[in-house]
DNA sequence: GCTGGCACTCGCACGTCGTGAGTGCCAACA
DNA sequence: TGTTGGCACTCACGACGTGCGAGTGCCAGC
């Protein structure tokens, strides 16, 4: 029907004035902005439907129409078409990022370009560890009967552990425990991936040598500890200030609850959950669960690939901003710098 | 002079009531508040002197006084007591901290801790690099001619850098020169302070192997780099979520600035530059040089004691809020948090 | 099914005004 | 000389009233 097509058309130009103007927006500011070849009157009669059917609502009696969250999803869905990024734009991914040289530095360097390019707060998570694989494990005495595993993945990632580990006895004269643990350590698990780790372990438990069974099963349960849990990603945060943007407008129950997100990584990195490159990832204000989060919207996509489907990402990035944001451009930028990221990452 | 003290019992009692009311506080109400002995109109003149000496102003003609920066400071260094804290807070403390394993842990949990202690913003400074000796050196061969240096500090820090390595020539048969580098820089650098490690670099260059003469050299460059930087120091942040406490009230120019000045971390880590175990250091309003700070103040200390004259510490902690704030309670808790990680610290 | 017209609604900005906390000054007192 | 009660004055703030105007819903006509 050219009615529905229509409707869609005022829920889009709605979307679209309301993201820019932060006003309400009316019949008659509508009709003049966008040549919709009808007349206010005609508009009105549409906008009823469309919040009738829950797309746009009215802040008060006789102001402007608001979208809902449902007006957005739909405008994601349905309406917003693909916004590709201005030549400046995709110069500023270049400049900003080449030159990068740690794993830590692409990242703070992507962070911190996310959230200047969208002017959000972008977020960016490490490379997840359950989809690496060991380049390097390393083992260093520590006082007392603790050691410091650091394992150093594929991806460039470092994490050590503390680990406490049961007296050595037995030692047959002339070697050196922690020596000989590092090298059974990396025979075993250098080029295996995080995920058979546990495998691995138990297979190597049962080889070791017995006075070096205790070592082994203490690190080993460590290893296997870290990257089963999967809040033992990390996230970066940037761009925080981006929040105070538009005052108090935009975050009517002051950002207090926002922040406390952020800081608690974990309910980010559940929403960015599974991630994958090719599909950017939209999750708009009551779709949130965390309480936080519910005015807010993130935008994510996975960056890097993994395996050769390449439906498994690396890890996720994305931006968090208000529910009134530009969504296309936003993914546009998002989806652009996970590309350029992921090559990045690739290369070394 | 009788005149002098109750005119600094003034001051201190406008700074505890505007402190926990944060209403501009009159006459009349110091009179009834506190039992000064002398009657409201007293007062009046006493605090007109304060005035004009600069200590307090009134926002608006006939409103209260409010404390000025310069009221603050002379609170802080002249009238404050110091306020134990209750042993509630000192339970809190240890039982926060205790079970911390790895450094990244502590620091992680000290941010948390005081940032609930406090009710601000906290922040707390890695280890200084500088102060640190090594512990462990560890080289992983990266794609082409790239190495990964991993850097274990006897802190428990570790830190890891990327270096572009000239191709190695001349290689004598049987030998693998990354496992002669590894061996080579942890022989020469092992138990060093990193402040002297240019030196020893320089040494390591002259004795150094012929062929390994190119990798040490770079290795060595990026070492002392990362050192002698003080940029490269880090910092944690933790809540920021309590900025918002107390509405628009306490950052007048709004947040974005003060946000903004914690995400360059720099600011804040030349702001505490060099504090000392022994000191707490009290920055107020616009004592702070950067923008972003001049509405707020920073209390901070140096935590972990390095040699025997104990002056020189490992890093900094402190706390960030308005400068309308508890500085007797947050000196005191930074104290002692500050107390308590050294000695944590120490015990690794 | 679209349009112009019209009556109606109601949030917002603005001006007025009373209130009260707070001040400065002064004369009297110790 | 320092303290006190008294008094006139100031002025931010909140309550109240009001006009404006953007926006709406509805209806008759095309």
């Amino acid at each position: 029907m050219a009615h529905d097509e229509r409707r869609l058309q005022v829920l889009r130009a709605i979307v679209q004035d309301y993201v820019s103007t932060n006003d309400p927006v009316g019949s008659k500011a509508l009709a003049a902005r966008h040549d919709l070849g009808v007349s206010s009157a005609t508009i009105r009669n549409d906008m009823a439907v469309l919040e009738e059917e829950g797309y746009i609502t009215q802040p008060h009696t006789s102001a402007g129409r608001v979208p809902t969250d449902k007006g957005y999803r739909f405008f994601v869905d349905k309406l917003s078409q693909v916004k590709p990024l201005s030549i400046a734009e995709r110069r500023a991914i270049e400049r900003f990022l080449d030159g990068a040289l740690d794993l830590d530095d692409v990242l703070g360097r992507t962070v911190r370009l996310l959230a200047q390019l969208t002017r959000n707060v972008a977020v960016i998570q490490y490379p997840t560890l359950a989809r690496s694989a060991v380049r390097h494990l390393e083992v260093v005495q520590l006082a007392g009967n603790r050691l410091l595993v650091v394992l150093i993945t594929d991806t460039g990632r470092v994490e050590q552990r503390s680990v406490e580990v049961p007296p050595v006895t037995d030692v047959p004269p002339g070697t050196d425990p922690v020596a000989d643990l590092r090298a059974l350590l990396n025979s075993a698990f250098v080029g295996a991936k995080l995920v058979e780790a546990s495998v691995t372990a138990v297979e190597l438990l049962e080889t070791a040598p017995p006075h070096l069974r205790g070592l082994v099963a203490a690190v080993s349960a460590t290893l296997v500890e870290t990257l089963v849990e999967p809040g033992e990603d990390r996230l970066l945060v940037g761009g925080t200030a981006n929040l105070t943007r538009g005052g108090a407008l935009d975050f009517p129950g002051s950002l207090r609850p926002l922040l406390e997100a952020l800081e608690e990584q974990v309910v980010v990195l559940r929403l960015m959950g599974e991630v994958a490159p090719s599909h950017v990832l939209v999750s708009i204000g009551e779709e949130n669960e965390h309480e936080g989060l519910t005015g807010a919207s993130l935008v994510s996509v996975g960056y890097g690939s993994v395996g050769g489907t390449g439906d498994l990402a690396l890890g996720g990035l994305g931006i968090v901003g208000p529910t009134r944001m530009d969504y296309a451009g936003n993914m546009a930028a998002v989806r652009a710098v996970a590309r350029y990221v992921g090559q990045l990452l690739a290369e070394s």
